[in-house]
DNA sequence: CCATCCATGTAAGGAGTTACATGATTGG
DNA sequence: CCAATCATGTAACTCCTTACATGGATGG
């Protein structure tokens, strides 16, 4: 899942529940995380020193004097940001969303915020069909060559999961 | 997918099938990419030469003699060492298989390698279960807390997907 | 007092992306 | 002759993992 920025807005949208540490942070996402996603200090430290450079977050004034502690909210600044960054599927746009940058922004919306949930369930399901008609095509071919059955096996493991998710991102819009 | 050589194994697996240079790897990576996985040139082309480096790949002499094209094909110790990658789900020691190590065997194997194919769907099917019993439980966490209905919905798709993973493997073992 | 958890980082290196650079061959 | 395809690479940068380093607070 390279080349987005990824850690930097899972940090921002963990943040817009309440402040909290680098080990807040790590602990929510090992919790949270089985799901599609993890990160360890490494990567999370140094981030949250680019943050507070780029004013995206500040540390909370602390109330007990000589703690390492660091506590982290948002600023204005990286509230706006995080929910540009939550909007995308309402952005005219862009029409294709691939299942991480689905995942990744249906994990901060709950009901609450249900225009984005539904542009972002329906677009989600406009790429599912083109994903589908694909591996359909490709599952044809690959018949005609037994000596790759695993790769078949593979495509028919593709195909059948991006039919439930479309079952069930279909069911879900119907209910809201 | 980082951390295991992916890539390398990826070209040893290719290379099984038949002599190749770089660019008809890039192709081939290109054709069958979509279910799981591809790689630029800049990637291939600096590994190959570490694979001739460490011997497990060779140049085919040219017939053309001023051409550029460089003919890769395996050598013994190549053919080894990805045949011994390949069974490791026949090795003892082994018991759980996640879904990129699971896949990128499952990619290599035919009908012909029966054993290690048997071996392969059964060890994913146990990891399978386990990770539906995890799943379960997070699901029966999460529905407390309503304002994460997306977090619940990605738990739901990821149970959808693993139920039907394991019906396939399950089906497609019968079969064997 | 000692283990576990809380807490924050740095260093080194591998994996992956995007951009750049170059030139031969083939088919219309 | 010109475009598309074949063909091989380097450079710079981000992303991600593993290992290392340090020390305070808490509970039994």
């Amino acid at each position: 899942m390279a080349r987005s920025n990824t850690l930097q807005y899972m940090i921002l949208g963990l943040l817009t529940r309440q402040p909290m540490t680098g080990y807040d942070i790590k602990q929510i996402f090992d919790k949270e995380k089985a799901e599609f996603w993890t990160a360890p200090f490494s990567q999370i430290y140094p981030e949250l020193n680019r943050l507070l450079n780029k004013e995206l977050i500040s540390l909370v004034e602390s109330t007990e004097i000589n703690s390492r502690r660091k506590v982290y909210q948002l600023t204005k600044l990286g509230t706006d940001t995080f929910m540009d960054w939550l909007k995308l599927p309402l952005s005219p746009e862009i029409t294709q969303l691939n299942n991480d940058d689905f995942i990744l922004r249906l994990h901060f919306l709950g009901k609450e915020q249900i225009d984005i949930l539904k542009a972002l369930l329906e677009m989600r399901e406009r790429t599912l069909k083109l994903e589908l008609a694909e591996l359909e095509l490709e599952l044809s071919e690959v018949v005609h060559h037994p000596e790759q059955f695993g790769r078949e096996l593979i495509i028919q493991k593709e195909l059948s999961n991006k039919k439930s998710d479309l079952k069930l991102w279909r069911s879900e819009l119907k209910n809201l």
